[in-house]
DNA sequence: AACACGATGGACT
DNA sequence: GTCCATCGTGTTA
């Protein structure tokens, strides 16, 4: 069951926590999403809304539900789910539901915890570009955002890499994971609810 | 036109 | 723990 448009259309703190559960889907990988970050608008500091809109920023002043996704430090693709306002969140991390050897074949032959848990990771199993900035992933057919059971537990923390924010916005919890998985990154920063 | 740097990850000491 | 690959973007000139 494919999560419809509407479930993005609202704070970006609040699609974040209800992704946790969910299920990513690109053909016959599927992923469980185990870490999510919330960038909730103009007026977080971290968010990259903030500088306005621009040609890199131009889908998540779109429609809600789209992916945006960008390049980091030239190398990584990152996967984020626009929400309104216009703000998006983060994906930072999955556990593998389906096609575990394509995974492991588009991650250097790695597996386990270490080989899923951080957004460039993720971008790597899911083999995204730029090109899929602005893909309906409320729509059927290549990378589709699916139903899935919520975790039992919940733990939260600040964002990771963005030392350069406000005080405020840099120390939020606003990092937000499952609880009782390994496949997590840098889980020191993270503690119960 | 030039420049600094980033929502990272992998190799290495 | 350290180093650094690699390039699009925003800023400054």
């Amino acid at each position: 069951m494919i999560l419809p448009s509407a479930f993005y259309q609202r704070d970006a703190l609040e699609v974040a926590r209800d992704l946790l559960g969910k299920e990513l889907w690109r053909g016959e990988v599927g992923l469980r999403i185990t870490e999510v970050e919330a960038y909730r608008g103009p007026w977080d500091t971290a968010c990259h809304t903030k500088a306005g809109r621009t040609k890199r920023t131009e889908v998540m002043f779109g429609e809600a539900g789209c992916a945006y996704v960008y390049l980091c430090y030239g190398i990584h693709h990152l996967l984020n789910l626009v929400t309104r306002d216009p703000a998006a969140v983060l994906i930072r991390a999955c556990e593998p539901l389906a096609g575990a050897h394509i995974i492991a074949q588009r991650r250097g032959g790695k597996a386990g915890p270490a080989s899923l848990a951080g957004p460039g990771k993720v971008g790597a199993a899911l083999l995204l570009d730029t090109t899929w900035s602005g893909h309906r992933v409320f729509e059927q057919g290549g990378l589709e955002v699916r139903e899935g059971a919520r975790p039992e537990t919940v733990r939260v923390g600040p964002r990771v890499g963005i030392g350069y924010a406000r005080a405020e916005h840099r120390d939020a919890a606003w990092r937000l994971a499952c609880g009782g998985t390994k496949w997590v990154s840098a889980p020191k920063g993270l503690r119960p609810e």
